[in-house]
DNA sequence: ACCTAATAAGCATATATCTGCCTATTGACG
DNA sequence: CGTCAATAGGCAGATATATGCTTATTAGGT
């Protein structure tokens, strides 16, 4: 939907914030679906329907560097005998725009009073 | 449904006279979900609904020891992009089950008239 | 201030496998 | 020959990730 120069989405907003608090922590790395759960719990509940919009905006904080992923080890995806994960950590980048972007933070307006309303 | 002694059901002689159309070519190998698809195409279309009726018919199938499987290797899998395969063979005594059962084969009589009159 | 082009969101579906739960069917026993 | 218990079938959803298509939204230029 035409996103303003450097702006950060909610959702991408709300994916950094998860992950950074996860740097101090021991294991600093999460993946799509974790996040999907989190995310659908607290927050309104924003649908994320099939994930497609969560695994595009990692997509997309990817690509702007402000996170990086790698791929687990298909061996220990398949010892606990689970789909392969791809893992993600958040960058100095992804922490800076965060800081940044976080008083301009974008709720997208009516997209958003507009789910409040109905529930 | 309650087996009759040493029968086999319909879905399971389908799955076995694939799997044994295949002992004769390159790979004898196959996956459940490429059965599903078969399954899905031709013979009328039996639901198989989230294919939770297949993969239970190809556990029992090798409970009973007429297909034996293993797990493709995650780095295959991986390398190619996908969700990690079983594989499975038909075994001899596969093979001898469904000439044996063929004649005696079982259509769930009710079950499949009524799907054949609703189609 | 308005219109349009860019793009995010939502829906569906693909790839693979598996489990839980309830219902329908039927073999076998009394 | 009817009833019951065993089990197959169907539906739903979990685990993970990803893409195609349509619609809604909005930034930014006129």
């Amino acid at each position: 939907m035409r996103r303003k120069a450097g702006a950060l989405l909610s959702i991408e907003v709300a994916i950094l914030r998860a992950g950074i608090a996860l740097l101090r922590g021991s294991d600093p790395e999460f993946h799509g679906y974790a996040i999907a759960r989190e995310l659908r719990d607290q927050e309104g509940a924003r649908s994320l329907t099939a994930h497609g919009t969560l695994y595009r905006a990692l997509e997309r904080l990817e690509i702007r560097g402000l996170l990086v992923s790698r791929w687990e080890d298909p061996e220990l995806a398949a010892a606990e005998e689970r789909p392969r994960r791809r893992m993600y950590r958040v960058t100095a980048e992804g922490e800076a725009a965060v800081q940044t972007a976080a008083a301009s933070a974008k709720q997208p307006a009516k997209a958003l009073k507009r789910g409040l309303a109905a529930s």
